[in-house]
DNA sequence: CACCCTGCTGAAATCCTTTTCACGACGGGT
DNA sequence: ACCCGTCGTGAAAAGGATTTCAGCAGGGTG
């Protein structure tokens, strides 16, 4: 491997002259300039371990996602990639795939690598444990889901709000019997869609606490599967649900299949997305979504992690972007 | 920071017995025990830069894809991560987004940071330059496209025999002027599948080196966009194709919004993607597809690493897998 | 002319771990 | 009883960069 004290010796200046010519240090012009030419000609590329170790941080920053086969996060992915782009930092991504134990090892990564910073879509509100890295000063964003009690900067979605447009505009579009189908308990984003819902059909007279209505909520795990089963039992229910609002894209995608097995299509039974799914627009009937700003989320994330890495020590951020419903065909009304 | 230092003052021994406890050294059992105590009640963990230092190898192995958004890539990364799980190695993702100069960057990433290893779907055959990986002696493994003489171990699909399985099909189901529409001139998946596609035209009797049916043949850029655009060009012909094989996925969505737009359906325009599209089971009419084993290109990709970098000095290998064709709706045959 | 300040440079320390080397102790074979 | 091989251990070197510190030269000021 070419050093930089082969360098050196091939532009007759000590080893520090060259690191002062790749990190702007005060070089006179001519020496720089050989020291250049030295470099080019024997191929010389600076070892990053080397300068992690020394600088006690590296030149890439970690983004970890709870499933890298979900679209919303492959956006908020590139979202962080773009706004990191401008700078000299290599963003690596992380598929912790909801698994604490696997998200635990990325962030032991992520620490014992001196990454230069963090962004996290927490796979768990209370065992993703971001406390090391604050402690070694690792300047962490949450994104997409807080995680319990962290000290951190983060950038999250109006869960709230979107749930209440959702069910409101169903409630609007004339159905009665609105079911949910939400995310695992605990999540932060689960709670915050109901939530809304909640507080849409409370608004709306309805009484979301009673036990008929409570039958109408399920609790699916953000996947495909689970939103096919969860649909499956609200159909076999004695008074099923005319429309459901689904929490998740994916679910969405499961509860579509489980509506066609059962012969069953919207609008006669409504259909509300939280979050796009990619290409929707081949789905016949076209598909109501509130959408996402994913996006933005992962550019916001990345543009914060910057700034606080640039030295502000300023007080701790919470950015919350809203959502934007899209009215289509999948929630036009129960039948007539 | 706490360092092995500390530890080994903490439990009375020296620095290098501390790394032997962690490294599977010769150490007494009273004298490990004590330094796993030690260990423990200080907190340690190991600065994994300093020992990418001492080891000129990290332990992290970097997976650099072209795509992100694209469900086969992400379904690719899931087989290297589960393979990769069994080790204690970490998987990176990298998106280079089609683009040689990120791809160049995140090459010397890997480079500088002494990564375990690097699995690499190219993008670009002759401009991804693995050599400076393979002259540090980081195994290197290519997946889906094989990049320009370079000598490493490859996993990749039959594209050929795919290409060809698929036109066949189409040709039996009575579909007779069938255009393709493959990928980047250059790619080495475009050329095989379209190499594939014209071999079972020209076993068929038909002539695909004619003016006429090289008119047939389009370039795109392997994204729903140049689908689209592909598709409407072969409409806007004065005699259009009866069928189209697309090369790849995200493409036939666009084919398939192009038609939608003409106001034409499969079957009686036969359809054929090259290549899943998820949740595809959400349209109809349902969609005949050529599957590539996405996720065994990973697993396979990531084994043929673990094997090369446990030290088997043996030949090269290049692992080829085939596709399997499901026959569905959407190539059912022209009108009648 | 004396002094000071600035700008450039190189030697050496530093970051933290792994690994080599040397050494002492101990057990077994002759 | 002697020697050899093995095992466990610590001191110290190595890995490659950055950064501090001190020194030196040159220009400007009083």
């Amino acid at each position: 491997m070419v050093t930089i004290h082969d360098v050196a010796r091939a532009a007759g200046v000590s080893p520090a002259t060259v690191s002062r010519v790749f990190n702007g240090g005060n070089v006179t012009p001519a020496r720089a300039h050989s020291v250049q030419q030295a470099a080019a000609a024997l191929g010389f590329a600076p070892n990053r371990v080397a300068r992690s170790l020394r600088k006690q941080r590296s030149s890439v920053i970690g983004l970890v996602i709870p499933d890298i086969g979900n679209p919303f996060f492959t956006s908020l992915a590139r979202g962080v990639e773009d706004a990191a782009q401008r700078t000299s930092l290599s963003v690596v991504l992380c598929n912790s795939d909801e698994d604490t134990d696997k998200e635990r090892r990325y962030l032991e990564v992520a620490l014992g690598e001196q990454m230069a910073g963090v962004i996290v879509a927490a796979a768990s509100r209370d065992r993703t444990d971001l406390g090391p890295l604050i402690e070694r000063g690792i300047p962490v964003v949450a994104v997409d889901r807080r995680p319990h009690e962290a000290d951190v900067d983060a950038v999250m979605v109006d869960n709230h709000h979107g749930g209440e447009v959702a069910t409101r505009h169903l409630l609007k579009s004339g159905y009665r019997r609105i079911a949910c189908i939400t995310g695992p308990e605990g999540a932060s984003t689960s709670e915050e869609r109901l939530a809304g819902y909640r507080a849409a059909l409370r608004t709306a007279g309805h009484r979301p606490e009673s036990a008929d209505a409570r039958a109408h909520v399920r609790h699916a795990d953000f996947r495909v599967e689970g939103g096919r089963l969860a649909m499956r039992e609200l159909l076999a229910m004695p008074e099923p649900p005319d429309a459901v609002f689904v929490a998740n894209n994916l679910m969405t995608i499961g509860v579509l299949e489980a509506l066609r097995e059962a012969g069953q299509e919207p609008p006669d039974l409504g259909v509300l997305s939280f979050g796009d799914i990619p290409w929707a627009s081949l789905v016949r009937p076209s598909l109501t979504t509130v959408e996402l700003p994913s996006y933005e989320l992962g550019r916001t994330a990345a543009e914060l992690l910057l700034q606080r890495m640039s030295g502000g020590s300023s007080a701790l951020q919470t950015v919350v972007l809203r959502t934007t419903l899209h009215a289509r065909e999948s929630t036009a009304g129960p039948r007539g």
